[in-house]
RNA sequence: GCGGCAUUGGCGGAAUUGGUAGACGCGCCAGACUUAGGAUCUGGUAACGAGAGUUGUGUAGGUUCGAGUCCUAUAUGCCGCACCA
């Protein structure tokens, strides 16, 4: 009987759905084991063959487990809310519900034809109101909250709120967007919409004036890790900055903790370390500087040992403490040159790194050297890092340097032997001098000296910092999480917990605007009545405005009712806890129930692609953390291993267009002649360099193993259509080269296409035999038919099963399978199990072993790879049950043992014969074997060896 | 500039602790069976050499009886961060 996938496939994926056997309880005696998938954003355009990869990886390893007597939770659910989604279908002029519903039907459906073994009654979608009911209820929790830094933990706002009333701001070491100073007295003072704007100061989740990524062409800020370059990830629109009043996340807090986090977790150190650039944490001091006006500066700066060498000092062109220091004669320079800095994009300032500053007519002076320095106003210092000004070392800092250099200030070396004519020496390494009392020192101990110094003398203190921001948590767009917020009197005040989810409303309009006015303002039922605690008609049209801004501008006409925030959620807000709701996907009492969250703990393993590394995976780790700090979670981290699978790049292939002939022996028929001049000829990849050509891309569906179907290639478009060939040995063939996969190279593979033509089994193993799991490769069909090769003579093993018992030789090819399939299993290296099947299906069709006692075993081995054919030749050796629940078999090692190992026998490194030794031989045995061999003498020729190294079962070196 | 990863036949890639480099697949060559093959099966396939053999894992050194693997420099490619003080 033939391998038939094309009726196999189907009819079992059809059973298991049925049955039911992918269905997880939370109640179970098994030890549990968590396989995560990141869950896709479900695009217009389908899956394509890349995006399976880690899908496949992870479908093996969650087999695997289970069929190892483990309880796996292996879930699958969809992002769909936010900018992907929302883009398409502003694209193709339709609701974002509408199309998301689509895609996400489409998405299922191909993934059910790989056979995973998801539990699909564990789906979740972040758009739906039972799913963001809790993203909702997270936010309100953050909103409750402040940060401590000494107990490094989030506490609840109403304990903030008692140390204010008893002693105001003192003895507080918090997390906070400026630093304040009130007494308890004060505290009491103050108007309610006062003590609401104060703590909202400490809020973890926070409203601020803050400076943002607005992106005009989106119609929406973007957080940090959602531009690149000056230009918006998703899209490639232009940035700017601004300054807007927007809802963040107060990350920043959590820096030490996800920092010293990724000590526990098992991650890739590329992954790791990418983190902690991003979080970038440096160790410095804060040092103050008085200018002659009185006015206090505040600085951090890593180098404190450079202090003798300051000649000036430079403030971010946004700092407050530049109105404070600029002079009435400097005030139309300045103001000049901030307004210039203003207007400036993103995208220029990275790619115009000329000098630019501006002297504000003030000078400070050093605290050390008590000398008096100019200070300037330049753009390479940074409002957001640090305090926003510097004290200048231009001999030791590059930048520095260059600034010093344009308005010619003095730079003074401060390390022996450093030349600072041409350029900054920036290393941190050398002996100082022209320092004072840091003389003589070297640059690690100055830096700590200086530090003592600075906190003896009262001049500053030892300080932290970080790179990482708060996340901007603002958007102007539709398709998003409505925040449980409503304003009153200009302030923010919560939904209550039981009024939740707070769900999206319709609206007309759902695009969103150049301006920033978020289309939930075109929602005419969008205000809170807080007495019946319901979503109400708004009392009146909205004003235009702004973001978040625009909230506090709206008044209610009717008492006790107040308008609704219009921003909505950023994407990373659904997918920051997803993978608790897995755990416990329909309770609506909780995000996830206590006894769910302890049995499932966290992720054992979670797969996904790199470019997450500073945006969800921060995010998440953050997230969970929070939770965690309020007793809700067990676990501290979410993730405990991470695997990066890589990208499936595309293999564009391409035919030549001939216009011309370069090389003399080349013979064209009258017809081919013809073609040429009309532009329609076309030469194989290997005569190319006989013509000039012009290389056109050529859908890779219509090209197998680089030979192009000329039929189907006239076919396909019609301009094509009269095409000519010069063939090379009779066929057509391509050029090939990696790119993007992408529609516009022609290059994409549809895995549907793949499942039709071989089956799902094949499309698995293949993806798995391409290379490294966490390599980027080119997706070429060109390997694919060895792989199918394979399951159709692994099929017919089968053909005409015997009960026989096994001989030595098939028992060792079955437990070699099986330790090395699991050894490459639990080692995520799948590529390298493929070939042992391979091998070993060769092996035992050599011994011609149609046996139960080896195939039985081997189905469950490739069962995880292949599932279904697995399945179905499973019921045909009569089981009831499914293979899924098979165990998974055990190795042993006597059947791998061989009676004599062929030990190759080196003369100084060099081998020369092999010599076969019994394999419990030992050491000093096979020593004496060896010398009293006829070959040996014939090498030593009489000579005395003078080291013999042996090594069991491997090699034997003579040094002569 | 800082950090991470890679580099092995015609191609994708094996080589788990330093121990016979090139597994396995593709492609190619030869053969078998076939009216036929883009089906199936068998054998061959790193380079040079008639052969014994020699040379071979980006390049140059080093450690070692022995290096794709460890160390030092260097080149190329990919990725991340970047006026971060």
């Amino acid at each position: 009987m033939d391998y038939n996938f094309l009726e196999i496939e189907p009819r079992i994926q059809k059973q298991w759905d049925e049955k039911g056997i992918y269905k997880v309880s939370n109640q179970s005696d098994k030890p549990k084991y968590y396989v995560l998938d990141m869950f896709p954003y479900p695009s217009g355009a389908g899956l394509h063959v890349g995006h399976p990869l880690g899908y496949i990886a992870s479908d093996i390893y969650a087999r695997y487990k289970r069929l190892c007597g483990f309880n796996v939770l292996h879930p699958m659910g969809f992002d769909a809310y936010g900018l992907p989604a929302e883009q398409y279908a502003i694209q193709t002029g339709q609701h974002p519900e509408i199309t998301t519903e689509k895609n996400i039907a489409r998405y299922i459906e191909q993934l059910r034809k790989i056979g995973f073994c998801y539990d699909w009654d564990r789906q979740v979608r972040t758009c739906d109101p039972k799913y963001y009911h809790w993203t909702q209820w997270a936010f309100a929790r953050m909103f409750e909250h402040y940060f401590d830094n000494r107990q490094q933990k989030a506490l609840p706002i109403s304990d903030l709120v008692k140390h204010f009333e008893t002693q105001g701001t003192e003895g507080l070491d918090v997390a906070q967007t400026e630093p304040l100073s009130f007494s308890a007295d004060e505290w009491k003072q103050m108007p309610e919409k006062q003590k609401q704007a104060t703590l909202m100061n400490y809020r973890i989740a926070y409203l601020a004036d803050t400076k943002v990524n607005w992106c005009p062409k989106l119609g929406t800020v973007l957080a940090n890790d959602e531009v690149s370059e000056g230009l918006s990830v998703r899209g490639g629109y232009p940035v700017e900055q601004r300054v807007m009043r927007q809802w963040s996340l107060r990350v920043s807090a959590y820096a030490q903790r996800l920092l010293d986090g990724l000590d526990t977790l098992q991650w890739t150190d590329s992954l790791k370390e990418t983190q902690r650039n991003w979080i970038g944490r440096s160790e410095g001091a804060e040092m103050m500087f008085q200018t002659s006006q009185g006015v206090r500066l505040k600085i951090f700066t890593t180098r404190a040992d450079t202090i003798f060498g300051v000649t000036f000092m430079v403030l971010a062109p946004e700092s407050e403490y530049v109105s404070l220091v600029t002079t009435e004669d400097h005030r139309k320079e300045v103001d000049e040159y901030l307004d210039w800095v203003k207007h400036r994009t993103e995208r220029e300032r990275i790619s115009d790194r000329k000098v630019t500053g501006v002297f504000t007519g003030s000078y400070a002076i050093n605290p050390v050297t008590h000398k008096e320095i100019p200070i300037y106003i330049s753009d390479y210092v940074l409002s957001g890092y640090g305090t926003g000004a510097i004290m200048a070392v231009p001999a030791h800092d590059s930048r520095d340097y260059a600034f010093a250099k344009h308005f010619n200030l003095p730079i003074i070396p401060l390390i022996e032997g450093a030349d600072v004519s041409e350029q900054s020496f920036d290393a941190k390494e050398g002996t100082m001098m022209n320092s004072g009392f840091l003389n003589g020192l070297q640059v690690k101990d100055a830096i700590k000296k200086m530090k003592e110094y600075i906190e003896a003398e009262g001049i500053g203190k030892v300080k932290v910092n970080y790179r990482l921001r708060d996340a901007i948590f603002s958007r102007q767009r539709y398709w998003g999480e409505p925040f449980p917020v409503y304003y009153k009197d200009g302030m923010p005040y919560l939904i209550p917990d039981h009024c939740l989810p707070l769900e999206l409303p319709e609206v007309k309009d759902f695009k969103p605007t150049e301006d920033g006015r978020p289309p939930l303002g075109n929602a005419t039922c969008w205000a809170w009545d807080e007495k019946q605690e319901k979503v109400v008609p708004n009392p009146q049209p909205l004003p235009k405005g702004q973001g978040s801004s625009i909230n506090s501008s709206l008044e209610g006409d009717r008492e006790g009712i107040y308008p609704i925030e219009l921003c909505t959620m950023p994407g990373f807000a659904g997918s920051s806890a997803y993978y608790l709701r897995y755990m416990d996907p329909h309770n609506d009492k909780e995000l996830v129930s206590r006894q769910a969250n302890e049995y499932w703990q966290q992720v054992d393993l979670y797969l996904g692609g790199s470019e997450h590394a500073t945006g969800h995976l921060i995010y998440s780790r953050f997230w969970n953390k929070f939770l965690f700090d309020l007793g809700l979670v067990v676990k501290d981290e979410p993730f405990r291993q991470l695997i990066n699978q890589g990208m499936i790049q595309g293999r564009s292939n391409f035919v030549y267009r001939a216009t011309a002939i370069v090389a003399d022996e080349v013979n064209l028929t009258t017809a081919q002649e013809k073609a040429m001049q009309e532009g329609r000829l076309y030469v194989s990849q290997g005569l190319k360099d006989k013509f000039q050509t012009q290389p056109i891309h050529a859908d890779v569906n219509i090209v197998s193993n680089d030979v192009l179907d000329i039929q189907k290639f006239c076919a396909w478009m019609p301009e094509y259509k009269d095409a000519e060939f010069v063939l090379e040995d009779g066929v057509y063939k391509c050029g090939w080269a990696v790119e993007k996969m992408s529609k516009s190279m022609f290059n994409v593979v549809n895995p549907d296409d793949v499942i039709k033509n071989y089956g799902a089994d094949t499309l698995r193993l293949y993806e798995m035999f391409l290379g490294p799991l966490e390599m980027s490769k080119p997706w070429d069909t060109n390997g694919i038919d060895g792989v199918h090769r394979f399951l159709k003579r692994f099929w017919s093993l089968f053909d005409g099963i015997t009960d026989e018992e096994a001989t030595k030789d098939e028992l060792r090819t079955l437990h070699k399978t099986i330790k090395k399939v699991t050894y490459d299993i639990e080692h995520f290296s799948f590529n390298t199990s493929v070939p042992a099947f391979m091998i070993a299906v060769n092996e035992l069709a050599q011994l011609k072993c149609h046996k139960r006692q080896v195939l039985e075993p081997m189905l469950v081995l490739l069962s995880p790879f292949a599932p279904h054919i697995a399945e179905e030749l499973w019921q045909q050796l009569g089981h009831k049950d499914s293979i899924i629940d098979a165990a998974w078999p055990k190795h042993e090692e006597k059947y791998l043992e061989e009676d004599s190992v062929n030990y190759p026998v080196q003369f100084n490194g060099k081998m020369r014969f092999t010599l076969p030794l019994p394999k419990t031989m030992s050491k000093e045995d096979v020593e004496k074997a060896v010398l009293q061999n006829e070959q040996t003498l014939k090498y030593t020729q009489g000579a005395t060896p003078k080291r013999i190294i042996v090594v069991p079962g491997k090699i034997v070196n003579i040094v002569l």
